[in-house]
DNA sequence: TGAGGCTGCGAAAGCGGTTTCGCGCTGGGG
DNA sequence: CCCCAGCGCGAAACCGCTTTCGCAGCCTCA
């Protein structure tokens, strides 16, 4: 059951004696009041278990409490953990999430959601991507408030961008693979005109140079199915070539090439070792049953730690590459 | 760049030649008003680009256009594409979602985030679960407004619940088989305490009974991974069972069924037929690449359905089961 | 012709806080 | 002893919209 009727800020002045101008700086932290009124004030509303109506609240500073978040495709599964992830944090800096999902690729005049989020006098706003396309043009200028680009860049370089580094993720599994002496590394990834395989492609092929190594192989491309992953493995084994290693573009490719490793009796990790992208068996199995070593891109983290940049006093302009984590299984 | 000052209700008034009440009922569509002055005032509240202060008029009406999210685990497999629909749904609905992510399974007292949620005058509540445990004690009683309980039960049998319709997977996957002019159909499922797997269970058991049918063996228990399915369906067929189809607790568990037809020699969907849940492939994959039938749960479905409910002008007490889809693919 | 009802509009009181600013009181220094 | 600075407090304006209710004017009908 809740509360009768309300106890409101007069309630706990007229209690206290005092104006309410006073006991409003009481509770607010406000100079120009002695400790003993502040002090009493304060044991009163704690006793009546006062909270100020957050609706007037807001209303008389000018500020929501809400951050207003534009999506693209929320429900895929990529951009799906990162609006989780941002939500969540939101919801920990106890700001409101209002949250619209839109087109963002296309050229556009102010949408009514634009208009929405303006009349509802959001604190700031996250923008999350799909984490392919750039969202253009930039919605920036239409406000006034902090804007948040994660898991997207935009088209305007001054914006602040939360991404997850990819380039990192493939310098992150090479440099593994290297520290457990591997030294024959294919690379095995998905659709060729992807930046992300571009980025990862770029990042092994950095910290196998800074070895002294050679990629096993040329990469490698198909789609993001184990299939795909499964046929590179045959063909690349089939061509005679000597490996010791694999580096797969996501998870679904490192299983397809787990599968091939094992009709072939290849020993994994003492004949192969297999790294993934993605971490799919840490969102969906427990660790008991883990098969894959794999690049974690931190999507949940990614989202938080833009929605925080949202409300943050110091905001940098450009892009924020998130760290991806390594997380270990029986494949390496 | 946004406006430069915001346009207010009054500044329309003036402009109209009205007082400030005549303005606000001509655009809110009061009565007692002319149709000319009506006209009037929008056409020139239009030509403005008027958005009245989303703040002062919550404020004004005690409502806040925000839904109060109580979620457990949110970050978990399922329970977030239920979250992901609820705040997508919402933000259709224009209302913004204040979420906190709680353990929502211990006995509590009024936590900060229920303080929070009630100080910031929540229009409703909607109450996100794991799919599993029982939000227990029930929550609603803390609140003068809806809440709603989505993707698991409360222990109060007059709260309004939105759940899975597991009976109704099981049924589904099923009757397919039979209408696919299967008899022998095995089941092998995750692990047995679970009420999702007593649901399905029983929903194949009502099919099977229906069409005069007896299950293919007894329902083979294990963990949710591939590698149980693979070694209960080895099982099942090393103890010589005749069997034509297999219903599987989930797609891990069908994809290491799978693994084991093609080990086997056994052409899928010829000799043997196979159905999973969840529709995982979905999730991640592009169909093209799809091997698995599957019973999608329409979790994403769910938390719309559960999100719309809140704010429904007539809600009715007790269970609402989504009905789950069934997803074709190759293995049927 | 006068009473009464109906229509269209506006003045004003709210919603519940925050914030400015003026005033009385006190104490210390000249 | 008087003056003034500074401290503590409260009156009142303000945030922008909704809603009630009274009033003026007009129409209708007896």
């Amino acid at each position: 059951m809740p509360s009768d009727r309300n106890i409101r800020l007069s309630d706990i002045a007229a209690i206290a004696g005092v104006s309410l101008s006073t006991a409003s700086k009481a509770l607010n932290g406000g100079d120009r009041i002695s400790e003993e009124t502040r002090a009493r004030v304060r044991e009163i509303a704690e006793r009546l278990d006062f909270q100020p109506n957050a609706l007037a609240r807001s209303f008389a500073l000018g500020r929501s409490r809400t951050i207003g978040v534009l999506t693209y495709r929320a429900a895929s599964t990529f951009a799906g953990p990162v609006l989780i992830g941002a939500v969540l944090q939101l919801g920990e800096l106890q700001q409101a999430s209002l949250v619209f999902d839109e087109d963002l690729l296309v050229p556009r005049e102010i949408t009514n959601s634009i208009r929405e989020l303006q009349a509802r006098r959001i604190d700031g706003l996250l923008v999350v991507g799909d984490g392919h396309e750039r969202v253009s043009p930039s919605v920036t200028h239409h406000f006034s408030v902090p804007v948040t680009y994660a898991f997207a860049a935009s088209d305007h370089l001054d914006d602040v961008v939360y991404l997850p580094d990819n380039e990192g993720a493939g310098r992150r599994a090479t440099r593994h693979l290297i520290e457990r002496g591997r030294t024959r590394i294919a690379h095995i990834t998905g659709t060729a005109g992807s930046i992300a395989v571009q980025l990862r492609e770029r990042g092994m092929r950095a910290e196998l140079t800074a070895a002294g190594l050679q990629q096993a192989g040329p990469t490698r491309f198909g789609t993001w199915a184990s299939d795909s992953g499964a046929d590179a493995m045959s063909a690349l084994l089939d061509s005679g070539a000597e490996i010791d290693a694999v580096f797969c573009g996501n998870d679904h490719i490192g299983l397809g090439v787990l599968g091939v490793c094992q009709a072939r009796g290849l020993r994994v990790p003492e004949d192969v070792a297999v790294v993934g992208v993605d971490n799919w068996e840490g969102v969906v199995l427990d660790q008991s049953t883990r098969r894959l070593t794999t690049v974690d891109l931190e999507l949940h983290r990614l989202g938080r730690l833009a929605a925080a940049d949202v409300l943050a006093p110091d905001r940098t302009p450009g892009e924020h590459l998130v760290p991806p984590t390594l997380v270990l299984g029986p494949s390496s």
